[in-house]
DNA sequence: CTACATCCTCTAGTGGCTAGAGGTGCAAGA
DNA sequence: TCTTGCACCTCTAGCCACTAGAGGATGTAG
């Protein structure tokens, strides 16, 4: 039964010292006990609990959704049509974004190739900002 | 000299009247004259200042570098060097969220294919989130 | 003159942390 | 035993770019 303090725990899940305890402090993780000096100690299934935060996190889940995904890990007799859903959702989000940058990308090429390097009364870059209307994506 | 209330500006340039105000209170945007009853009243000028603002946002610029661009297109007589560099970083910015939404298409798609639509403890969207080996991007 | 939309200022809230102040706990070396 | 020094504690405030709402003034159409 070796303690793992918050510091330990930070290392072994890449989630920082402050994150894992505002965590716990809107209940996305469970209070761990104390030490006599009322430092936190850690279980591994605290351990477990912030690897699937974190990586929920990095594949862009907002906490509410993940406050949904961890009640369902929690009972796995439930249906998991809502973590399909949850996550459908989300693809369906990431592909929107991946679509609306592109156009962006498109549209900062464009600026970049044009700028000929010289005052800002020649410059496409300005000139694409200031007028809309010289923009090739007129769709956002 | 007809003058242009906040809500005739937020209806020409399609930024929210409170958006608007706010731009001011940040220096973006000059402080306009106003009525007799303290009411702002716009210029040609401030529309064109809202419609860049409001471009530039769209490509996901930052307040700052919106600054830096909007006090080089003030004067034109500057090198367009800045411009370019602002415009050429929020490319690279792009380019590098659009591959990594790409590796979060990929596992989100495999994740929800991966779905049997029946309980949770067969559920590929909660197994691949508690588990990060199961994940094919390791990148991350 | 009366509705009623629009305007004004000001404060506080959003999400998901992050930074800092001011103080306590704990392990190792002198 | 004492001290050094890091890690821990709580609490508040700040970040970005807005957005929402209170509470009141102004402007316009009928």
């Amino acid at each position: 039964m070796k303690k793992i303090t918050i510091g330990e725990a930070a290392r072994q899940s890449g989630v920082k010292v402050p994150t894992i305890r505002y965590y716990e402090s809107i209940g996305l993780l469970a209070e761990p006990e104390r030490s006599e000096g009322n430092q936190r100690s850690y279980e591994q299934s605290h351990l477990h609990r912030l690897a699937f935060i974190r990586h929920a996190r990095e594949l862009g889940f907002e906490v509410d959704a993940i406050r949904t995904l961890l009640t369902l890990q929690d009972d796995p007799h439930q249906s998991c049509a809502s973590a399909d859903a949850i996550a459908k959702a989300r693809l369906i989000e990431v592909e929107q974004r991946i679509r609306s940058l592109t156009a962006l990308k498109a549209e900062l090429e464009m600026m970049v190739k044009g700028c000929g390097h010289g005052r800002v009364d020649q410059c496409r870059v300005i000139e694409v900002l200031a007028d809309h209307g010289e923009c090739m994506h007129p769709q956002h």
